[in-house]
DNA sequence: GCATGGGTAGAATAAACCCTCTACTTCGTC
DNA sequence: GACGAAGTAGAGGGTTTATTCTACCCATGC
């Protein structure tokens, strides 16, 4: 990524997250991106490939806001990570998770699939390992997919919410193994 | 609603849970919904009516499926709650919720918003009371979104652990109030 | 018998949109 | 100073789209 591909990925990225993926035209995004069309179709020779611009962009924005320079060289707890979630949602993404509004805005596309799925994977896995004690990866999505959806809907109530399942899920990893089945599972409807 | 509205109103549900908000034209929107462009435009004024719509249908149908007629007609605990959702992810919503979906293709427009807080405010409030035990309704908001979101990533996953937090939260909001801030909560980034 | 309310089929319109193309400018380098 | 790579400005083509409008059909009740 040279200058140029910079300052046009963080234009897009900037005019979808405040106008979601349908609402803004070509003209619109040539504006936010601060250059002319033909050179934005140069970077991004269709609307489809500056959706993806944009969207490679967050992904690298977001793992760093939520996973780069720890302040104490240590360990990064689950509790740090949910923070720096909450802390995304504040000054960046107060409308939700942008993978999943694009994937949402054309849900045939596959290549977009395939960024969310990666996205996810990734931090869930790297929330997984940074965390000093064993949590589940899976309970780890749960949370944050959570934290971020319900935080449009509920700020910082969510962030408390999440935060308090995410110690109860370290507490319990600790634990001998209770059991967990007393409620039937498959029940028919 | 009478007969006809529903019809309408299936019939857009349908196509824009398969195929998005933004893609399907009014053309396919008619042949969904089974009716001439003369009556569509009738019951649904526009577009964005037909959106709002097919919202409101959709609304209806979520609140029966996850806590419509419980098999006995007891308590329906919370398992109970997360296994039908699960259920209507896997029949009906494999692609996420289409509340969230509708507000991220027009982010602006504060109608979808409200539809949306409403929904949601309603399920989480009514699992709430249908839990014989209590959780907050913030935790079950963020189990019951991240859920929803994570299905598509994990699937059966999501539904376990979902289910295993929802658990640890009931399990500690029995037991007699346990320190939970060992964390320092407040972190600057 | 027939008026009427409510439906169908589909043409017409006016705007919006994506993308291409031409003509011109700027800037660093030999 | 000339040149080429890379940028800007912006008009235009061709297509798609939402919405309106005309013309027609059919059942039901008076």
């Amino acid at each position: 990524m040279n200058n140029m591909m910079i300052k046009i990925a963080g234009g897009l990225e900037t005019a979808f997250a405040a106008r979601g993926f349908t609402e803004p035209s070509v003209e619109e995004l040539r504006d936010a991106a601060g250059v002319s069309l033909r050179t934005l179709y140069k970077y991004a020779p269709s609307r489809d490939d500056m959706v993806r611009l944009a969207l490679e962009y967050r992904h690298q924005r977001y793992l760093s806001h939520v996973f780069g320079d720890p302040l104490d060289a240590g360990m990064q707890g689950v509790n740090d990570t949910l923070d720096r979630v909450a802390d995304w949602m504040r000054t960046e993404a107060s409308h939700g998770c942008l993978f999943h509004a694009a994937v949402v805005s054309a849900p045939n596309d596959s290549c977009l699939r395939g960024l969310l799925e990666r996205h996810k994977a990734e931090v869930s896995q790297l929330a997984a390992t940074k965390a000093g004690t064993d949590v589940s990866t899976s309970d780890l999505l749960v949370i944050i997919e959570g934290l971020t959806q319900a935080w449009p809907l509920s700020k910082e109530d969510a962030l408390t919410s999440a935060k308090r399942l995410a110690h109860l899920a370290e507490a319990a990893s600790a634990e001998p193994e209770p059991r967990q089945d007393r409620h039937q599972t498959n029940r028919s409807i």
